[in-house]
RNA sequence: GGCCCCAUCGUCUAGCCUGGUCCAGGACGCGACCCUUUCAAGGUCGAGACACGGGUUCGAAUCCCGUUGGGGUCACCA
C-alpha cells in the first residue's frame, strides 16, 4: 500500500514552526514510500479563515522546501531559494481528482454524508442555543464534573427533522455509539478511551459549516489519506474521528478507513511554554515597559506609524492583546530588538536557510539512529535524507524544547561551509527582501562584503550587523571609549600615533583591493618592527569605531579610500 | 478536577522493544588551554543525566507496579 500523508493546517495565520514539522514529517514520510503528500486547507472557521493566510502557508511551506503532490496549485517565482527537490514551476494541483483541497468548497460533500447519518439516525439536529449548553457545562463544572451532551431518550426525532426542515435554526451532533474506542498510535502504542467520556459532538455548526471532527473524517477519505501525522495536542480527538469512521459506511457498504495514526510530540519554548505568536508581541510588550515605565508610555516615543496611542495603550496593559504583525515589526524595529522567532516567516527573515530550518526541526522528535564515519551520532543531514531514510518508528515520545543556540548552531555551520559564490547568491538574494541597503551594493563590492561575513555570521541578519560599519556614513561612527583607552591611548607606540603615520601608507596606495591593501599593511609594520595588531586593532577603532570586524583588508576595501583616510583623520582629531 | 500521554546531561538525543558489551555515547550550550591582526572558526581537554520508591532477576537506564513531576485535552476553534 502506497501511503497518503496530510497536512491540513488551518489558515489563520503564518506557518507555526510546529506545524512546520508537522508537514515536513507527512511529506518525508510521504517521499520515503513513494506516496503522495496531500496539502488540504482547513478554512472551516469563517470568522478566523483568510485567503491571505493560505497564500502565506503555501509560501512557507515552499521556501521550506516541502512540496505537496495535491493540494492548492503554487506558482514557484525564478529562482526558488527553498530547501527541497523543486526548483521551480507548480506545486500541487489535482492529479487524483479528490479535490477542491479547500474546505470552504467542499460544503455539498459534508451535507450530503451528513444527510446519511441523519437518515440513518447516527446523526441528528439539535435546537439548544449556545447559551442553554453554556449553561449545562457551566452546572457541570460546578458539580466539578465535565459537561457531556448525550440526546435524551424523550427526543423526539420526526418533530425534531420537521423543524429542520422547516428551517430552524440548529447544529447537526453525532449520535455516539457509546462503544469504548481503541486506537494503536505508530508513535505512542495501544491506547484505549472508555465510552463514558465522549458525547455527541457536533458534526455541522449552526452556520452550515462543518466542524472540524467531522470534515477531517469525511476528507481524509475521500482523499484516500492512509497516514495520519498531526500533534499530540490531537490525541484526544482520535476517539472521535474513529468512532466516525466506524459509522460511515460507502454506498457500496464499503466502511470508511481507519488510517494509521501518529501523534508527534509537542514543541515548546525553552522555558516550557506554548510557542506562540504572542511571544512576540510579550517581548516587544515587556521592551516597551522596561524602556517607558508601566503605563504612561506614549506610541509617540517609538517612531511607530500606524499605531494609535490608544491603540499602544491597550496593547500595553492587556498581556494577550496582539499587534497587526506589521506593526509589530515596525515597533520592533523601532526599539532595535529582535522578536523571538515563532513562524516560518520569521525564521526567514532571520537570515536562516530553508534547509537547515528543515534538518533542525526534523530533529525535534526524530533522529535518524546514525553514526557519522568518526563515531558521533548523525543530525546534519539534508531533505533528500529524509525522503530516503524518515520513518514512524523513531518518533520519539517526549515533548521538546526549542533550542535556538543549536539552530543558529546548525546554520552558522551551514553558511561557512557554503562555496563562497553560493553564499554571495543567497545572501544577495535574502538582502533583495530584507536588505535593501546592501542589496544595492554593486556586485565586486558585495562579492567582498560575503566573503566578509561569510565565515562569521549565524544568520544572513547578523552577516549584515558584521557589515554595518560599512553601511554607515564615515561621520557616523562612534569611538568605543575603552577600546579607544585600550588601543589607542596605551602602548609604546600608542595606537594613535601608529595612525598617523599608516595613514600615509593608506594614501599612497593605489590599487584599492584588499589583498593589496591587507599586504601593504603587512610589509609595512613587519618594516617598522610592529606586530601586526599594533596595526590592525588602532585601524579597526578608527574606522568601525570597534575593536572588531572582518579581517582588515575586507573591512578597509569595503569601506572604500576615500572613506578609510576620512575616518582617520575625523579618529584622531576626535581622540587626539 | 476527569480523561489521555510522557519521564536519560541545562537543551536535543543514542541506548530501552531483543536485560549483562553503559562506572551511559553524541550534538548544542558552558568552562579551560592552544592558535591568532580583532571577532568567529579550528584544535585539545573538562564539568554535566538514567526523577523517586518498590519489585522481577545472578544481573535493570533497559521488564512490572506505585509515587512524584511535566504536558495535552475537556467548544457550534482547528
Amino acid at each position: 500500500m502506497t501511503p497518503i500523508t496530510r497536512f491540513a493546517p488551518s489558515p489563520t495565520g503564518h506557518l507555526h514552526i510546529g506545524g512546520a514539522r508537522t508537514a515536513l514529517f507527512c511529506w518525508a514520510y510521504a517521499r520515503r514510500y513513494g506516496g503522495r503528500f496531500v496539502l488540504r486547507i482547513e478554512d472551516t472557521d469563517q470568522a478566523r479563515s483568510s485567503e491571505a493566510s493560505t497564500r502565506g502557508i503555501l509560501e512557507d511551506l515552499a521556501w521550506l522546501g516541502i512540496a505537496w503532490d495535491d493540494g492548492p496549485e503554487y506558482r514557484v517565482r525564478g529562482q526558488g531559494q527553498g530547501a527541497g527537490e523543486e526548483g521551480a514551476g507548480a506545486i500541487g494541483g489535482d492529479a487524483r481528482g479528490v479535490g477542491p483541497f479547500e474546505q470552504s468548497r467542499r460544503l455539498d460533500i459534508y451535507n450530503r454524508w451528513i444527510d446519511w447519518l441523519i437518515e440513518r439516525d447516527l446523526a441528528y439536529p439539535a435546537f439548544d442555543t449556545t447559551e442553554e449548553v453554556e449553561a449545562k457545562r457551566k452546572a457541570a463544572a460546578e458539580r466539578k464534573e465535565t459537561f457531556r451532551y448525550i440526546r435524551e431518550a424523550s427526543y423526539d426525532r420526526a418533530g425534531s427533522l420537521a423543524r429542520m426542515r422547516a428551517g430552524e435554526m440548529h447544529v447537526v451532533r453525532f449520535r455516539h455509539p457509546g462503544t469504548p474506542v481503541h486506537v494503536t498510535d505508530a508513535v505512542l502504542g495501544a491506547i484505549t478511551f472508555e465510552a463514558e467520556h465522549t458525547d455527541d459532538f457536533v458534526l455541522r455548526k449552526a452556520d452550515g459549516f462543518p466542524t472540524y471532527h467531522f470534515a477531517v473524517v469525511i476528507d481524509d477519505e475521500l482523499m484516500a489519506v492512509t497516514h495520519i501525522l498531526r500533534g499530540q495536542e490531537h490525541l484526544n480527538n482520535t476517539p472521535r474521528h474513529v468512532a466516525l469512521q466506524l459509522a460511515l459506511k460507502h454506498d457500496d457498504g464499503t466502511p470508511f478507513r481507519i488510517p494509521v495514526y501518529a501523534h508527534l510530540p509537542l514543541i515548546f519554548n525553552p522555558d516550557g511554554s506554548k510557542m506562540s505568536k504572542r511571544d512576540k508581541d510579550k517581548a516587544a510588550r515587556a521592551e516597551c515597559k522596561a524602556r517607558f515605565g508601566a503605563a504612561s508610555a506614549s506610541s509617540e516615543r517609538l517612531g511607530v506609524t500606524g499605531l494609535a496611542d490608544e491603540a499602544y495603550q491597550a496593547w500595553i496593559a492587556d498581556a494577550r492583546s496582539q499587534l497587526p504583525a506589521d506593526v509589530l515589526a515596525r515597533v520592533a524595529a523601532g526599539l532595535k530588538i529582535e522578536l523571538p522567532e515563532i513562524e516560518v516567516e520569521d525564521f526567514r527573515r532571520s537570515g536562516y536557510l530553508p534547509e537547515v530550518v528543515c534538518n533542525y526541526i526534523a530533529l525535534l522528535g526524530w533522529n535518524p539512529g546514525m553514526k557519522n564515519p568518526d563515531g558521533t551520532d548523525l543530525e546534519r543531514f539534508d531533505m533528500a535524507f529524509l525522503a530516503e531514510h524518515f520513518d514512524l518508528d523513531r518518533i520519539g515520545k517526549t515533548n521538546s524544547k526549542f533550542d535556538r543556540a543549536k539552530l543558529a548552531a546548525f546554520n552558522q555551520d551551514s553558511l561557512a561551509k557554503m562555496a563562497p559564490e553560493e553564499f554571495a547568491a543567497r545572501f544577495r538574494a535574502w538582502c533583495g527582501q530584507y536588505e535593501p541597503r546592501l542589496a544595492a551594493w554593486e556586485h565586486a563590492r558585495f562579492a567582498i562584503g560575503a566573503r566578509a561575513a561569510q565565515p562569521r555570521a549565524q544568520t544572513f541578519r547578523e552577516a549584515v550587523g558584521r557589515l554595518e560599519f560599512a553601511l554607515m556614513a564615515d561621520d557616523a561612527v562612534v569611538f568605543d571609549a575603552a577600546a579607544v583607552e585600550k588601543v589607542l591611548k596605551k602602548g609604546e607606540p600608542n595606537g594613535l600615533s601608529v595612525l598617523g603615520e599608516v595613514a600615509t601608507v593608506l594614501e599612497g596606495i593605489g590599487d584599492w583591493r584588499p589583498e593589496v591593501i591587507e599586504g601593504t599593511l603587512k610589509a609595512w609594520a613587519e618594516a617598522k618592527g610592529l606586530g601586526m595588531g599594533k596595526v590592525a586593532q588602532p585601524l579597526r577603532v578608527a574606522i568601525t569605531g570597534s575593536t572588531v570586524s572582518p579581517g582588515l583588508g575586507d573591512t578597509l576595501a569595503l569601506v572604500g579610500k576615500q572613506g578609510v583616510l576620512e575616518r582617520v583623520l575625523r579618529c584622531v582629531e576626535q581622540v587626539g
